[in-house]
DNA sequence: CCTCCACAGGAAGCGCAGGAGT
DNA sequence: ACTCCTGCGCTTCCTGTGGAGG
């Protein structure tokens, strides 16, 4: 072995040229196959820039349909035509989560120098309206857009819808507008008739990508995010056709690439391939595979780590293994469960119920079963993992015996 | 063929939490 | 604040089913 070197640390032998072209937060330079929803948008928001009130909007679609990046490029558009009559803000509602924090952001965002808390609500609102008004020093009327993404998230939505719709009844000169944005389809019938026709002015969907959209946009993608070559063609191709079959999804896309990047390079690869999107997509499948156990009831959750600790000479082993398969039967699956259980110091569900659990967990995904069939004295189920029993058992190890 | 095995899954009922009604 | 009702998670009991074994 050679003597240690900085030259083995300091050499870059990342495949990454710029992850940050990755990340879901990332506006590029030219929006792909959107050019119709950016129209649409900007055709809203264009009154500003004469002087008028924005059309309210609201955007729907699924996530990863690129409603945020829309948004943000067109902000950005208007950004750069240094309107001092036009102007917009940005919040994420997540953080965001209530008319008062809103419009406190709204405050904040154009007036800096004012303090950030300690009025009321109303302060701040005779506040924000002033300065629409341009009454303060500038003198010059605003025309304000505020973009809510995750618009769902906010409490009191209604109270916001209602307080911003009526600003432009107090104001004498400018006005308010409001580009909402949600995933969530249902979310509009939480909404009172008022602010869904307020909100709703212009309504504007936003379609998943299909396969060969998100081959484009990745590609695009890739040529900065990765080193020349990085990338095998066939790998983007698969990542596609991957995010296609679920959901369109053009940023799970980009996170397939991005972790099969990163798994590309802790096996010190040159290139990444097709199995390495494909292990990048079993990654990412386990890890809401574990997100979803982690929610699951504490008898489920025991009777999944019951099954990933049976032993591996369980009674039918013989039996099972000249299918090829490893399925334990749901009667030695029970038994383990109840000893899991008084060994946790939890009373055991009958095995009524732990036959409803079975079914529970079949359709979460997280284990495969399967009629026994011939072969088998009586009629039973056969039950399996549907991810590897090691990592289920280190997984339910941590949430049930290293809580308390 | 009948019987037994090893379950599957329906029906009824119980205790409790949380919301509506008063 | 009180009761009433409903839904949910669960147990108990029971009938049904497909194949093995005698």
């Amino acid at each position: 072995m050679p003597a240690p070197s900085f030259d083995e640390f300091v050499e870059d032998k990342s495949l990454f040229k710029n992850k940050g072209v990755l990340s879901p937060h990332f506006v590029p330079e030219t929006l792909l196959y959107r050019e119709n929803e950016l129209r649409s948008v900007m055709r809203g928001i264009a009154p500003a820039l004469r002087g008028q009130r924005a059309t309210n909007m609201f955007l729907y679609g699924k996530t990863g349909t690129g409603k945020t990046v829309c948004v943000k490029h067109v902000l950005d558009k208007l950004m750069d035509r240094k309107s001092v009559n036009a102007l917009s803000v940005y919040m994420n509602c997540r953080v965001y989560d209530s008319r008062y924090k809103t419009l406190q952001k709204c405050v904040s965002e154009f007036q800096p120098g004012f303090a950030k808390t300690g009025y009321s609500f109303a302060i701040l609102y005779e506040e924000f309206l002033d300065w629409i008004e341009g009454e303060n020093k500038d003198s010059t009327p605003k025309h304000v857009v505020i973009a809510l993404d995750e618009i769902d998230l906010v409490k009191d939505l209604d109270s916001l819808i209602y307080s911003l719709t009526r600003s432009n009844d107090d104001l004498k000169k400018g006005s308010v507008s409001i580009l909402g944005v949600s995933n969530k389809v249902d979310f509009k019938t939480r909404l009172s008739a008022r602010s869904k026709s307020s909100l709703c002015e212009t309504e504007l969907v936003f379609n998943p990508y299909n396969a060969e959209q998100l081959q484009g946009i990745l590609k695009q993608r890739v040529s900065d995010a990765f080193k020349e070559g990085a990338v095998t063609d066939s790998a983007i191709n698969l990542a596609a056709a991957i995010a296609a079959s679920e959901n369109g999804d053009a940023r799970y896309a980009l996170t397939l690439l991005m972790r099969a990047g990163e798994l590309a390079e802790k096996k010190s690869l040159k290139k990444i391939e097709d199995k390495d999107v494909e292990a990048s997509r079993k990654a990412a499948d386990e890890d809401a595979a574990f997100e979803v156990i982690g929610a699951l009831p504490v008898h489920q959750q025991l009777l999944l780590y019951a099954l990933a600790t049976l032993p591996q000479d369980a009674r039918y082993k013989k039996l099972l293994e000249e299918g090829g398969e490893k399925f334990y039967f749901s009667g030695e699956v029970y038994e383990q469960y109840r000893r899991i259980s008084k060994r946790t110091g939890k009373d055991a569900r009958t095995a009524r119920w732990f036959r409803e659990y079975l079914n529970d967990l079949e359709g979460a995904g997280l284990i495969t079963t399967q009629q026994s069939g011939k072969g088998v004295r009586g009629h039973t189920t056969l039950i399996k993992p549907a991810y590897d029993s090691r990592k289920i058992k280190r997984v339910i190890d941590k949430m049930l015996f290293s809580a308390d």
